[in-house]
DNA sequence: ATGAAAGCGCTAACAT
DNA sequence: ATGTTAGCGCTTTCAT
């Protein structure tokens, strides 16, 4: 009559032990017939597959994390879920991830290094692995992490630990030909985050090319990368920017063209705009958003593809601590290739703005400095 | 000498026997020092904290999990990440959990009923609470998951469910009243997903203002609600639309005002748009998008606010299995306000086109199967 | 207030 | 191929 009791499928409640009985077998069999099919008879194996089905049976993956120390999670750590960047990136991410039968964990950091010390801690015990998008913590904080649990780092190289970057370097260079090529001889950068490696990745592609180019470079900031951020850029520009500027990422470069217009100057006729990203908005807003499209689905992709690699490389020897490092090309950062779009906020440089002749050549970023563009003096 | 094995802080290792051996306590009472402080004597709970600190202690969640049955894990359900409304109720969710203490799952569905299943079947027995936003499930089909574990709807309502969603209906009568306000007679409503509760509500809502406000509407669709699907609806539009034009919601509306530009009318002179949601992207396009803001971030919030209530209520009563369903006023929808935005993309009604004074009361959209779609027999 | 011991559901040697 | 037996790390009666 006991037996009654299992009649009722109470979804979570039924254990292999309940199937093991009813299909009398070992509750070891049971488990091994849905964690490792192959390694018991075709017969039983289908008989307990159909017993579970009908005691409605699901694995409890907890219980099996506990003891296989897998959990088939993975935890993607961004500043900013709402930035349309990131948001890309979640979806190449979570795209592979569930292909592979494995959960995303999601952590936003509000931009903050506390609370993303705060979520690694808690998320870590849970998961097998970690990817690092954006993140706001130190190289060294990083590496040690990468110590204890398997690490991607995304759009930032940290040595020794595997990496996804966007091809900062050429993409900067397609921006600045194709700005040459529009006639402008002189370009500002406006910087994002200081603490950015991308942002210092770009600055210093830029003034490399603007010397093959024979550019002119001229660079404002740092501003916060939002649409925020380049409005204050653009009241920072004064009312006599450069003909061309290019942006760390294109929200900046949004709010630009925003405190621009504000401004009265008009884009692409008075001054041309470079985003970076290609973000969802770049071809929603007048003009088009000219900008170096990166391949975020990709790179969220790539990455989690990474990290899996790495777990599964991990998975075999748990009893050796130090031995979490993956032999993995671990420091070699994977740099994925990028492409310029063309939109409408770049132009033919206009014949009607003073061309500055005089000038030297490389212009010293210094005047940065000077918290409302001095740097126009550089003109 | 065995003990020199404890000096090396392997982080993840570290667990109650050992801290309780350092501590020269039971095991049992390092455990109550972090489940449960106050029921053990402050000294030796500090004794325990410390030790456990210089060994590097953590609790092991799973672990916790497997006998307590709660995972301070809830799933959040989404159709698509990148669409910035989730975007925004994501944060909102993220934002109370972290602050209980809870971590979130996430899952996107990238619209499919069936992915969604998957997903659910994957998360259900690792969270203690499920947050479904936009789901593209049966009423029934949510019903039952609310029967295994404690569920909270976004933006739909269903029945016996615990349910957030904007007040649709105070939306769309806002929006209508500006509408007439700026003179505008008749509305056509560009729709949303068929299967959508919202979509249905708020095309009711606008007929029924419609009614009193003795305003004239119509109705294409549906659409996808995206930008693809707002550029469609302007191709089905034809080249004389009425005068006014309210979108399910923001990004169809924004396809919509692009469309329309390409085929030479202009917004807002020709035709005047408002949205619904007022998504990131409604103040970035030109002209800005008058539109309905719904609380996102809010509904995200207070969606996760009831799933907490929820999940603690059931905490007790473990071994009651159809006690799932909680005290809380199932059923009941919470609906939270919203506001009219007012931006560039309505003006008042130019007296240059033709006031379509004849008509039937509700016109019949027939002009769109101009376009391409056939679909225009049902409307 | 603290200790001892029995699980939570599953996997993993080790037998047979 | 399948059964036996220990755990995984933590919580939780039940004693003391």
């Amino acid at each position: 009559m006991l037996e009654h009791q299992e009649e009722a499928p109470v979804p979570g409640k039924v254990t292999i032990y309940d199937v093991a009985r009813r299909a009398g077998v070992a509750p070891s069999t049971v488990s091994r017939a849905f964690s490792r099919p192959g390694r018991v008879n075709a017969a039983t194996a289908e008989r307990i597959r159909r017993v579970a089905e009908e005691l409605g049976y699901r694995v409890n993956p907890l219980a099996r994390a506990l003891s296989t120390a897998r959990t088939g999670m993975i935890a993607l750590v961004v500043p900013d879920i709402a930035n349309p960047f990131y948001a890309e990136v979640i979806l190449g991410a979570q795209a592979t991830a569930t292909r592979a039968g494995f959960t995303i964990l999601l952590a936003d950091t509000q931009e903050s290094g506390r609370i993303e010390r705060a979520a690694l801690e808690r998320a870590m015990p849970t998961v097998d692995g970690i990817l690092l998008a954006g993140s706001r913590m130190s190289d060294s904080a990083i590496r040690m992490v990468s110590k204890q649990k398997p690490v991607v780092v995304l759009n930032r190289a940290v040595v020794d630990v595997p990496c996804v970057v966007p091809d900062n370097a050429r993409g900067i260079r397609g921006a600045a030909e194709h700005l040459a090529e529009l006639g402008h001889q002189h370009i500002t950068y406006v910087a994002g985050p200081e603490a950015s490696w991308a942002d210092g990745m770009r600055w210093r592609s830029l003034r490399e090319v603007a010397l093959e180019l024979h550019l002119r470079v001229g660079r404002i900031g740092p501003f916060t990368p939002d649409v925020q951020g380049g409005v204050r850029a653009a009241e920072e520009m004064g009312t006599s920017p450069t003909s061309a500027v290019i942006a760390y990422n294109d929200q900046l470069a949004i709010g630009l063209i925003r405190g621009l217009a504000a401004r009265g100057v008009r884009v692409p006729q008075d001054v041309s705009v470079v985003g970076f990203d290609n973000i969802f908005a770049a071809d929603l807003i007048t003009p088009g958003l000219t900008t170096v499209a990166a391949p975020l689905h990709t790179e969220g992709a790539t990455a989690t593809k990474h990290l899996l690699a790495m777990i599964s490389g991990t998975a075999s020897r748990r009893s050796e601590p130090g031995a979490q490092r993956v032999p993995e090309q671990a420091g070699q950062a994977v740099v994925l290739p990028v492409r310029l779009v063309v939109r409408g906020s770049t132009a033919q440089r206009s014949r009607k703005r003073t061309s500055p002749a005089s000038g030297t050549t490389r212009v010293s970023p210094s005047a940065a400095k000077a918290a409302t563009s001095t740097s126009a003096g550089s003109r």
